[in-house]
DNA sequence: ATGAAAGCGCTAACAG
DNA sequence: CTGTTAGCGCTTTCAT
């Protein structure tokens, strides 16, 4: 039952030379409809199925794409992904897909492998890019989309939204319905291009509205919810209970209003909580999230689109390709009395 | 800079020929210790990678494990392939996905995708598996295993946990809690395994408690939020107001407690609420959820470790491997007063 | 211990 | 339009 029926067996069957095979599997030449009907039989008959190895080995081209992802239990990524799936599908490409745990080490080895089993395009998704990474990548040849924000800087494709626009927006919006001591609760590291962005785009909307900025209230942490609920739980036990907390990531602001709840307080009658991603928790959690919105599984497809016209040579308008965001007005901010 | 050191140039360039090379890198025959060094230097000096394809050609190996899941962003599903990826990349391979969506056409389409690309053993998640399935991964002769609970009956390799035990005993907490109108959402469709697993063990509680089974607070649904939260508030709407529900999917779930906050009621004071799977949303939605843990992330490393055990020949013990599961008790069930 | 040569299954000139 | 032939980069007998 096992499938080793090869071009040669077809060609023997079908009585022609396996270059006629080959021409009928591919199109890739012209042959008389009668020649090719009985090719097509004895495929159908044999169950015959061309080797992609053998293919491969020979056109270079192994329809396999690489996608290198933090990991795919977190909302953020997996959302990406489906995107990411969806197009390569679309394709006819193949996913290998390699899973990080955002550490360098691994990164650096998951372009090795990918680059082994000569994918023809990559996507990475990563929170902490850098230099190795891009130059090894770029040393490959193969052509490559980013979604991190670390990658901003550098001369390379990549595929994100305007977070300092999104970050002075929601502050903006934060700030109109009336609140005045805004805490930031940063779920990347300090000193990354997204942190500085999105601190630039907070700063700038509290100083646009003559708010002086308290970098006491402004907070680091990652994007799980654990982590939100310690950095929340700090502030409030530090004393500091702010009018409304920003926390740039969904999981993350779950988990500072969970702080906030335990430590006794109402959201969003005490303290209003905006998250950003919009990923499902969001809409799932009561009271429902206030979020900014980013197109998950439309930033994925489109940096797979993008690197599928960077293999087939088709132009490509921008490096850089920003995706709207949206304020996602839901119930965790309200008007401040 | 690219990547087109072949064995050849390493040969040439180490004054040797391509089987010594083939020898030193592969470490199948002895070589001598001088004559390996300066291979390996040379090695190291290109940057000499053996290119897999050419290599799977002849060996007949691809080093790729084919992974079909119905869709990496539901929270079930990502944390087992958490742990597929992980005993995955420890063994030397690398990942093929495919998404599904749970349609069954995907579904055979994926599988003759991955044998297309030569994968040397399959997991597959599916709610819906069926004979079809099965067959054309079996006439393949990859070595494959399921999770899957339609898969049980077949005579395949599965992991899954005991779901009619699991199910029995969260019933039977319920119960023990004081409630005796304990509604079922099931999040899997009706005349599947799986549900008549999880029916078995729900009316089987009931009858060993003495309660009677009542068909009309039974409810079927699928696994996402606003399922769990359609299917609870119809069954508010008709008046039905049970003591307890227990609905077997996480997501349906926190729709579920969210539909009763919606109709006025509180969990778990006027109603207790139970879920299934114990995944990460559980522990950050408030109240917390009860319910039945799986050990997710196992058993996509378990899944994954079979495959790779058939693949090399090593003897498994078992074609059904069953998992602990624990009745995770939190907030959102309470005694019954 | 090492090299020569065959061949994995396929595509792509090159002839005819 | 079709067949012959030469590889793709590698592993693996089979000699030496």
């Amino acid at each position: 039952m096992k499938n080793n029926v090869t071009i040669k067996d077809v060609a023997k069957l079908a009585g022609v030379s396996i270059s006629t095979v080959s021409r009928v599997i591919n199109d890739s030449k012209p042959v008389t409809d009668e020649v090719k009907q009985r090719v097509l039989d004895v495929i159908k008959e044999t169950g015959y199925v061309p080797n992609p190895l053998a293919r491969s080995l020979v056109t270079k081209k192994s329809k396999l794409l690489g996608v290198i992802v933090p990991e795919v239990s977190d909302s953020f990524v997996n959302e990406i992904v489906n995107g990411i799936e969806c197009v390569t599908k679309m394709y006819g490409y193949d996913i290998l897909l390699a899973n990080t745990y955002s550490e360098k080490s691994q990164e650096l080895k998951s372009i090795d492998l990918l680059k082994a089993k000569q994918v023809e395009g990559i996507v990475m998704i990563s929170w902490t890019l850098d230099e190795d990474h891009i130059q090894s990548i770029n040393n490959s040849g193969i052509p490559a989309t980013y979604i991190s924000k670390t990658a901003q800087t550098f001369d390379v494709y990549t595929v994100s939204t305007n977070n300092e626009d999104a970050t002075y927006d929601m502050t903006k919006y934060l700030i109109d319905k009336g609140h005045k001591e805004i805490a930031l609760i940063m779920t990347s590291e300090a000193d990354t291009i997204l942190e500085t962005e999105r601190r630039r785009g907070y700063e700038r909307a509290l100083t646009d509205n003559n708010i002086a900025i308290n970098p006491d209230i402004i907070r680091y942490g990652n994007t799980d919810h654990d982590n939100g609920y310690k950095v929340m739980a700090e502030l409030l036990d530090e004393g500091k209970k702010p009018d409304a907390v920003f926390v740039t990531g969904d999981e993350a602001a779950i988990g500072a209003i969970n702080a906030i709840f335990d430590k006794g307080y109402n959201v969003p009658n005490d303290i209003s909580v905006a998250g950003f991603n919009n990923t499902k928790l969001s809409k799932m959690y009561r009271p429902k999230l206030t979020t900014v919105g980013q197109p998950l599984y439309d930033m994925g497809a489109v940096a797979m689109r993008m690197v599928i016209k960077m293999i087939n040579d088709e132009p490509l308008e921008e490096k850089k390709f920003v995706l709207p965001y949206e304020i996602i007005e839901r119930e965790s901010v309200i008007e401040k009395k």
